[in-house]
DNA sequence: ACGATACACTTTATCGATAAACAAGGCAAG
DNA sequence: CTTGCCTTGTTTATCGATAAAGTGTATCGT
């Protein structure tokens, strides 16, 4: 039942086969350095003992590799799960990670409380860490680069490895289809930080500090292609369906309403959505309503959005993450309008 | 850049203070060891030096502990994310895994192979591990049990522990439900390996091994509260929404149609549900389907399923897992009969 | 026949931390 | 004044494995 194992380690097998510790290492980790011959016995004994292969633990230490990659989230981890885009990035990170024969570890980007979160992620025995909410990168990141930790980013930067895609082209994407449907009232829905769990409106300077630098690069591209519009920006708080919906709430309910909705993503959009309907509008008729990332659930209600390659950004993040040597360490993957039934011409006024 | 980081270790912190390692250590793990005042001058000076606490590898290797917690699935991991019941059940338990300071590290069950993959997980630096799909579970488990490792299942047993539901319940319900619309005429289907990647029939007595025990459950419930109905079981693969529509496929293109399709999950019944429609075919009228899980989608198309509590599920494997004091190491959550539209009297023919 | 290489292992020295046992001073009880 | 326990540390001995350097024998070219 409750036996504490026979702690079967290589000097088990050592000593059973009159052999140095050394050896037996070798015979896991550097095949030709020793007889195949010897190899063999080797690892038949190991079967026969019952030995599983080197200790995570003790690998780990004195050699610095672990085999695992670490992914970092920035939020409580059951929101990652909770968010569809998540969830695609992670299908793909982990579909790399196998074929390198590593294991994800979960984590979660400490809030501002330097303590206990901190250093779960700071000491976390991993080779390398993928990041993918775009938020908060940089706090811990610098650490753990120092610590000799590969980080792959989710945003373009000068320097360091990252995959992304072109935020200011999404942007535009989305900013000329709605130019050409003459919208000129727009309210933007972010994600982010809210003091009192209310929906506030933010300037377009405070956008990349609370919404992160991908938001403040779209809502550039945005105002290129609709140089004549005005508009709010609304943010709604961190959970993203409950934060579009808020900010929705808040953004129909004046005098004045706004002819589109943009949304900063699918699931923010997917809240948005309720709060129109709620309201007894029509998306695409009455309002317009757009997204951006293309979840599944998007083209099921028929979201207007910019379809960005979720699985690709996860499997090129692991590919980065576990293999030093890729050349091409900043990678720019594809973003496409994909037009639904949510967008159509501004309603006159 | 790519230096390789000033190795900051308890050494370091000793040697600057004039204390032992040991009383470093006792800083972090063993606090009322040492005096406060010591304590926190440690801990200032740590910060002043960049230290972040006891490395991961050696904290495991000497103590054995490693606060990390594995997720054992039982497929690819691409896999578990397309699967909206694993993905609950990942938000349930990253969510206690969180409240003990732990963090989650994603395995695969190896497969027939003993090779690579199964030493992967044989000598993961975890504490305790958590199995999700009920399928596969023991050709690993013994040995990790034998290493010290809990293991938490997610299946009813005699011994060990476990987060289950009683599946042989959960079949009565759709059974009786079903009883009482007048169907006769049933297929299940099921989730497993198929040889050639074609839709298979089984006997009920195959069921526990293709399928897992829990399948086997509940078609023990079912046939309990149909005795007059006649079964045909068939699956179609590992990938439910595939595997759902290959199922149905060879369960609707026959002469004499089944008036009711019970799916062994949600996911697979979504995947039923298209292939009834794509014959043209309304789910309710013409035909019968019913699920299980209550996943979110379940109550956005309309199907009648048997719900259970997911990330409960995980909530509470990840409490045994990372507490070998809770007192209570079997437990059984309440599934619960949920009727929507895709159940309707059967059809006369 | 000689040094130079290769090969197949072994020795030695850690990796960073913690468990277990031990030591010195203080303080209370007898 | 002594005994004995508590507090606050220190010493010593590993945890399991790998890097780096060393040893002894065969092979080879010249």
């Amino acid at each position: 039942m409750g036996h504490v194992a026979s702690p079967v380690t290589m000097r088990t097998l050592a000593d059973r086969l009159g052999v140095s510790v050394t050896t037996v290492s070798n015979a896991y980790s550097k095949p030709d350095r020793l007889s195949p011959d010897l190899r063999d016995q080797i690892l038949a004994t190991a079967k026969e003992l019952g030995y599983c292969g080197p200790s995570a633990a003790g690998r780990a230490l004195r050699s610095g590799k672990t085999d695992v990659c670490g992914f970092l989230f920035g939020g409580e981890l059951a929101e990652a799960f909770a968010d569809p885009y998540t969830v695609a990035f992670l299908a793909g990170l982990s579909e790399t990670a196998e074929k390198f024969g590593a294991s994800i570890l979960l984590l979660r980007s400490p809030g501002d409380g330097d303590d206990a979160e901190s250093q779960l992620l700071q000491r976390a025995a991993i080779d390398a860490i993928v990041t993918c909410s775009a938020t908060s990168e940089h706090p811990a990141t610098e650490l753990l680069t120092q610590r000799g930790v590969r980080v792959v980013g989710a945003q373009r930067a000068e320097v360091g490895d990252w995959v992304a895609v072109n935020d200011v082209k999404a942007g535009r994407l989305i900013g000329k289809h709605l130019a050409k449907l003459g919208h000129r009232q727009i309210v933007v829905v972010v994600t982010g930080e809210t003091p009192d769990a209310e929906a506030h409106e933010i300037t377009p300077k405070e956008l990349s500090s609370v919404a992160g630098r991908f938001a403040a690069e779209r809502f550039q591209g945005l105002a290129e292609k609709l140089p004549e519009a005005t508009f709010r920006i609304v943010c709604g708080g961190c959970k993203p369906k409950q934060a579009g919906r808020l900010a929705a709430a808040q953004a129909l309910d004046v005098q004045d309403r706004p002819t589109a909705i943009i949304a900063m993503s699918d699931a923010l959009a997917l809240g948005v959505w309720d709060a129109v309907r709620e309201r007894g509008l029509t998306p695409g008729r009455d309002i317009s309503i757009t997204g951006f990332d293309d979840i599944q659930d998007a083209a099921f209600v028929g979201l207007t959005t910019v379809r960005q390659p979720i699985a690709d950004k996860g499997r090129f993040a692991g590919r980065l993450a576990m293999d030093p040597d890729y050349p091409q360490r900043q990678i720019t993957l594809p973003v496409e309008l994909v037009v639904r039934s949510s967008t159509g011409p501004a309603p006159r006024i």
